[in-house]
DNA sequence: GTCTATATCTCGATAGAC
DNA sequence: GTCTATCGAGATATAGAC
């Protein structure tokens, strides 16, 4: 369990921020480093140019979620309703992570992809050992993505009319579940 | 019906390709003249500026949501269905310009987020009027945005996941939709 | 209406002081 | 381990020829 300097992560952070807040475009070297409080010959001597930052993003995403599964996997209320209940963003290392890595796999950034590819695949294995019926689940796996989906866009309604109804969709995820 | 002239189409047609496959990066002034097959001053005739540029497909996707939405309201198989099978992406014009218009709004560019607000806004108006229970429209709506999502992640196991068992998603949906 | 040439700025990265 | 200074590439935008 070696501690990374604590710079290191602070530089990550924003990063991450910057990808999710303000997309790939912003999140420069530049601002990154400035948002750490950092200088960019600072932030340079932890990660040795921007695809490093890219990469430690995406290491970050894999132990997240692989953390997160974990407690998914045993959760009281089941699987299906963990996953669509944390669907919202809620600002835990996880969501930042995992909406810093949408938005590197938007600009078609590889081993982004692979890695949202790695999570989803144990996200839907996680609910259909709950739910049964694969179909049911994809359903209920789906409704937690568009509800992070509409979470993520940046200041909308829709995220404020899901986040009132969270109970009740909650109770559609449990119709989705029982028989058929 | 002024007819506007075909370069300027071609334009923003190669603009929004570029957003939707590359990203707001990947999508500068000079590869969106080149893909569209003119010079950058070519482009910036039509063009004045970047701005300009994202604008037009803003005003794009309300044009094509709008005739969308007139679509769907009397869709015989029912809004909900119509909605959910038409997320998944066919390269229709509404698809890409609309994808366009999320990268645009990851990037914090507050006309798109304000126009996907409207278009979110009729979906699930649309969705709801079939449906009565707003709770179930609302889940409904969620999974197909979670079908959009994952259709417009680049090359992702989850894509042909879910094309594959689209006929299943739709009778998710009839579940969602007969009786609460 | 479309092109070339060019000015200006910002990004990513290197070098080297402290 | 963190900083300043600076270079080369690429981005937006302007000016003006055709």
């Amino acid at each position: 369990m070696s501690r990374p300097p604590a710079a290191r992560e602070k530089i990550l952070d924003a990063y991450c921020d910057l990808l999710r807040r303000d997309g790939e475009r912003a999140a420069t070297m530049d601002s990154t480093a400035a948002l750490a409080g950092v200088s960019k010959g600072g932030l340079l001597y932890h990660f040795k140019s921007k695809d490093a930052l890219a990469e430690a993003v995406v290491e970050r995403l894999l132990a997240a979620a692989e953390r997160d599964q974990a407690v998914m996997a045993t959760a009281e209320e089941g699987a299906s309703r963990y996953f669509v209940r944390t669907s919202l963003q809620s600002g835990s290392d996880l969501d930042t992570t995992y909406s810093a890595v949408v938005r590197l796999a938007a600009g078609a950034y590889e081993p982004a992809v692979r890695a949202l590819d790695t999570v989803h695949r144990g996200w839907l294995e996680l609910i259909q050992r709950e739910v049964g019926d694969p179909h049911a689940a994809g359903a209920i796996m789906l409704m937690g993505e568009g509800l992070y989906y509409h979470s993520t866009l940046p200041g909308t309604w829709s995220r404020g009319t899901f986040v009132e109804s969270l109970d009740e969709l909650l109770r559609q995820v449990d119709r989705l579940k029982s028989g058929s």
